[in-house]
DNA sequence: CTGAAAGCGCTTACAG
DNA sequence: CTGAAAGCGCTTACAG
């Protein structure tokens, strides 16, 4: 392959040059190789001609031009606190990945804002909103209603995971009550009766759904709710930890649950670890479930069961939605179509459930 | 706190928008509030005034028309493979917050390029130095020389963990080998002669590093390298699993090793797993030791030893050398000032190393 | 100490 | 079907 006499030129070639070499204006170059909207059609020999040019020239398009005459800059920004442990982390990734899917194939960059914490910075959003992005992507924020007021009213935001409904933001999640009463059923399925729930701190969205997705299961199986199995902890595994080991402390000598139903992933790796320390074998002395199908559900010994939410797709219409967002608003329609957009779960059956002890001993095995 | 009259206004303010506000011309502006590089100063009062317009005005830099006007981006690229599993993810995640960490600091954007894999994908790579990036960070890139030809010249590069020396990249690395040699020597201290090391792929430079460590290690105190204790596997949890289960089964009968050193953490927990589904407990039976410390390093019971890389400090200095390059090559001075940049690692001491069962019964327990 | 002018590379009306 | 002109918002020499 010959190497083409330009590519050791200093400066990258432009549209006039590309025109010059074709034998047409900048224009005619601008409309054939990026698609510039004007009416006007070139003939396909002209065409032909420019791409050879361009191709000879290896043209590129010079993005901050573009940018800048089309006051719009190709670019997403991602809002997100980065610092959360590994919960957070492989929760972050996959939405990440599903956003860069998204925003390769929509031909967008994306820029990562990172937070300390959506209390303390909130203040930075509108700084990131000028100039470099055309709209912004928030990543499981928690902002009071009163903070989501100093939003920028001219950049079109979208959410994933909000805690609570942001006045003009799209938010999209996931039905999580739903994973949960699907979960606490699959439990009830395999015969545990006494299902201790490892609960989410008070007042966030996630953990009442998940909450309430518990209490609706026993409800529909005839199994009493008994809020002394529910126990407040957090989606940490610390929280977890301090959580079941605390609860195994002040019931010791009463009969162990059956299974246990924990929040989060982070909150079952927590839990596990609590029971293991008391000499207690998962699942044949008790089950023990999670939630979220983070990448630390398949690194426990055994294996969580978890619920999953499709992160990676919701990540994809992150994009797709605040895109939408962003081109309505240039047509100059600043309508919101949606206020948010529920995908369906997951349960993800694995090794940490199993039938409980009792039932064991009654039920025949399979043949 | 007042509105400011100017904040529904549809279009952002815009340097002469500030002069005209002030009263000075739009170059004075540039210089007060985006400290444009020229001799001249301004008098304290008008820079005050200056001031004051643009915060009344909410003025915000247009960085696109700053970089068409600059010929920079202030963009860093990031190339990665992503998609492999959680040892890469985690690995990404440690050096990707490194890396924002800098670019925040710097007043650098970024933007993340994800290839499927470095073979078929380097073609990819010149198509991404065009415009937008003003440097790009290469990810643990494993190319071959040939494909390192075709990088631009003009675009500066810096790499981490590099597979191979590329041409004029500066690569930044991590004292494998040292880590390694820490290792094998911290289970020698602990009792441990017969050290089995579940290696990584030949050829692979990481891997090469690791056993080189292994062996200097054990020739240091004298203990003889035994070729049939080093077995090939991988990084992976899956290779690690399949290497040691092939181990045990031809090895049946024969005393145990009294400690593995597995080239990762992946490998590691792979182990583990063999020589949990044989009935062998984990440090008592045998001692495991991995490399990395990712995540999942910690969810493993017991808890693994491992070898910290300083990840997140080898994301800042990407972003410093590449930065240090870029400036360099703007000012005409495109020279490589250093090849390599080694970070030093550290040990990781957690319960899955103990003393070996001989030594145990020999030494007296600690009171 | 401050300003008017030119230019970065692109796109979009507007003419022909 | 094609082109000349103006403008996006900034910065950098160059004058005063």
């Amino acid at each position: 392959m010959p190497r083409s006499k330009q590519a050791k030129s200093a400066r990258a070639a432009t549209l006039s040059d590309v025109g010059r070499e074709a034998g047409v204006s900048a224009m005619a170059a601008s409309v054939v190789l990026n698609g510039a909207s004007t009416s006007s059609r070139i003939s396909p020999e002209t065409r032909d001609r420019i791409l050879a040019a361009a191709a000879r020239l290896q043209y590129r398009v010079n993005v901050a031009a573009r940018a800048l005459a089309n006051r719009r800059m190709n670019t997403v920004g991602i809002a997100t606190v980065f610092e959360g442990g590994e919960l957070l982390n492989a929760y972050f990734l996959e939405v990440f990945n599903g956003i860069l899917e998204a925003a390769t194939r929509l031909e967008q960059n994306t820029t990562v804002f990172t937070l300390h914490d959506w209390h303390r910075d909130a203040a930075r959003l509108p700084g990131m909103c000028d100039g470099r992005i055309d709209g912004l992507i928030l990543i499981a924020p928690t902002l009071t209603r009163a903070a989501a007021k100093v939003l920028p009213v001219h950049t079109p935001f979208v959410a994933i995971h909000a805690n609570v409904p942001l006045p003009n933001v799209v938010n999209i999640e996931s039905d999580e009550e739903q994973g949960a009463y699907d979960m606490v059923r699959h439990l009830i399925a395999q015969g545990h009766r006494r299902i201790l729930h490892v609960a989410g701190v008070k007042g966030m969205v996630g953990a009442e759904r998940r909450k309430r997705g518990y209490k609706r299961a026993l409800a529909s199986a005839h199994v009493p709710v008994d809020n002394s199995l529910i126990i407040p902890a957090g989606f940490t595994e610390d929280s977890g930890r301090q959580a079941m080991r605390g609860w195994l402390r002040e019931h010791a000598g009463e009969p162990l649950p059956h299974a246990v139903f924990c929040v989060s992933d982070g909150a079952a790796i927590g839990s596990l670890e609590a029971l293991a320390e008391v000499g207690l074998h998962v699942p044949t002395d008790i089950s023990v479930a999670g939630f979220d199908d983070t990448l630390a559900a398949r690194t426990t010994v055994p294996q969580l069961t978890t619920v999953r939410q499709p992160l990676r797709a919701m990540g994809n219409r992150l994009v797709e939605v605040l895109l939408d967002r962003i081109q309505r608003q240039n047509a100059g329609d600043s309508g919101l179509t949606e206020k948010s957009i529920v995908f369906p779960v997951d349960l993800v059956p694995r090794a940490s459930v199993g039938a409980p002890p009792a039932v064991r001993r009654i039920v025949p095995a399979p043949r």
